[in-house]
DNA sequence: CCGGTTTCTGTAACCGGTTACATTTGGTCA
DNA sequence: TGACCAAATGTAACCGGTTACAGAAACCGG
């Protein structure tokens, strides 16, 4: 009977072999079920990997066998629920393919260069998501041999890729056709001057909304014309809010006076609410004043009946996930570029037609 | 100038070394800024490096210092702010620290032992957290001499351990000061039915919580005597105070004809929206007929006007990242058990004194 | 110009597994 | 019983780095 004192010292294969009486390669083919090995042999294999409480090292093992068993992803920020879904969906998928994830948030800022290297030569495969690694990154990670996934941005355009070069997936929700709908759905409710709150330039899924949205309400002979730069924050739209009202509230108030906003489109629902909670707070009335709408459906939107978007957040993660699994295993056609599908989610800060 | 086709092949050290026309010692040196070197050997060996795009396989590497770099993590789930909050500053601090970070998520389950054990393969010290990793399995991977800290459960008693052992520090938010702050402010206002909502059993800071409430009402002589099983999801709070709605909505509404509750205390904050949704469309008015109160203070919460109780989330997982650090740098003193503040936040679904 | 240092570089033995190939063992059949 | 073949096991060469130790080169003063 094996001592309960920890042990200090590891265990190696080695030690199990001649513990065992046999040799190391015994039994590592014990360990992996491997070959045909007689039943009196295995035996005595694993009653010493038993009594020494052997488990065979990671790192000897992947580098033997040329895999880690990991998957990595990088990520801007886990704070509010977008990324932590989709990062919750990717662990699922992994774990469930037998790999180990490992995680890198930039924390808003972009990922240096060499955290990201550090994290390739740790995994097998990665997703990288927005805006967390330039191009130029992504490909050397690629170059490296490495399957890369991208997820919520744009796809890696064929002509960046160099010939022999590993195909780059994508994975994405589709913000064109939500975004579509949701300006439809703001001029059918009357809106003529939307703004849009949020900075396109920030990250590609903000940039498809607002273009989709501007294009949409071209259509429809509106202009989207106002676009007020923030972050993805409750503090950006509490700051956007306060500078709206001290702007415009005396219009909204006593009527159009000047011309003010009559809907105000946040590229997400943090934004959103902050902003939401100034205005009514300043006696602004949402909607029959200015329809306010958002983005992602967290669950503060339910309770501010908030209108905005549904995103697929866990699906995200999982399709990215096994995407990657199946690049890893070889999978060598060419690139796909996954859509998702979105949902527009009317609540009560946009329905009512306003000011008819 | 090198080729800008993606190539196939993993140079090693020994390519860099003969290109360099010097030892892979020597290129090992380079690399680590190790050892004296010549200027001109240097710079020799840097442009090999270079023109090979050479990067050191961390798996060599690894295996070569002992050492993987990374930290691990095993926590339930990534819903809701709480784990992710906790999970974030957790690899803030082990980013600072040059250390990646493998995640397990159990998805609520307890993790099998053989995925803690892969992880703990994987990493140089690790984090568990909760109900998680059944004691038993939590000294085991102490044994192999893997640093462990864990977070949000009661340390593990030092009876348990064998004499040799590492410590195995704890980190948890203070729930019981906060809880029985809680308790005095909701007597203070009235309450003398109180109810949780809440399954101890499932994990050790519910448990915790229930415990306090217990005792502190008890001191004023008030008894906590009902308490309804319930995960901590949003949805068991709807069916939950749909079950409530129909045992007490007479009592509630027309006056005491049975004894009521009149404060239901949640494990957790989506436990108390959800039931507080259906309490009030069902007519119930809160906090008039019935305090309701929730715990952990996300965004909803301040939108649904729910009191709770905030905890240092992000400095959960922080702290225990340092404390797992000095571990692996060899920190050898006794264990250490943190406790962090927790805040109690009144709003108005538990302010008003009622029924005078 | 030589022996003794000092400084740089190379050799080779690790780290802990996997696996191709060689070798041994044991069984079958003539 | 011996020849032959298949099955079981062992040997050793990897995987890709680090580093102790030894050897070579350069420098020094006498």
């Amino acid at each position: 009977m094996p001592s309960t004192t920890g042990a200090k010292t590891t265990v190696t294969i080695r030690e199990v072999a001649s513990a065992a009486n046999v040799s190391i390669a015994t039994v590592s083919r014990v360990l992996r079920g491997h070959e045909t090995v007689t039943d009196s042999t295995r035996e005595k294999v694993q009653r010493a990997v038993e009594e020494l409480r052997f488990t065979p090292s990671r790192l000897g093992r992947s580098l033997a066998e040329r895999r880690h068993a990991a998957n990595g992803i990088v990520f801007p920020d886990l704070s509010g629920p977008y990324y932590a879904e989709v990062v919750l969906g990717y662990e699922a998928v992994a774990s469930d393919l037998e790999r180990s994830v490992v995680i890198l948030s930039t924390h808003g800022r972009a990922a240096p260069r060499e955290h990201v290297l550090d994290l390739a030569g740790r995994v097998d495969g990665m997703v990288l998501m927005g805006r967390t690694v330039p191009d130029a990154v992504v490909l050397e990670v690629a170059a490296r041999g490495v399957p890369v996934v991208v997820l919520a941005r744009q796809p890696i355009s064929v002509s960046d890729l160099p010939v022999d070069h590993l195909p780059i997936d994508s994975v994405n929700a589709d913000n064109t056709t939500a975004a579509a709908e949701l300006a439809r759905h703001l001029t059918a409710g009357g809106a003529r001057r939307p703004v849009f709150v949020g900075t396109p330039a920030s990250s590609p899924d903000v940039d498809e909304r607002w273009s989709s949205l501007h294009a949409t309400f071209a259509e429809a002979g509106v202009e989207l014309a106002t676009t007020i730069p923030a972050d993805l924050s409750e503090d950006e739209g509490r700051r956007v809010g306060t500078e709206l009202l001290s702007a415009h509230l005396s219009s909204w108030r006593d009527g159009p006076a000047a011309p003010a906003p009559d809907a105000i489109i946040c590229a997400n629902d943090e934004l959103a609410l902050g902003l939401l909670d100034v205005l009514r707070t300043g006696g602004v009335r949402v909607p029959h004043d200015v329809a306010i709408t958002g983005w992602d459906d967290v669950m503060a939107a339910r309770w501010a009946g908030l209108s905005t978007v549904s995103q697929p957040m866990r699906d995200l993660g999982a399709t990215a996930a096994r995407r990657l699994d199946a690049r890893i295993r070889g999978d060598n056609t060419p690139a796909q570029h996954i859509r998702l599908d979105t949902e527009l989610v009317v609540r009560s800060t946009s329905t009512a037609p306003k000011r008819s």
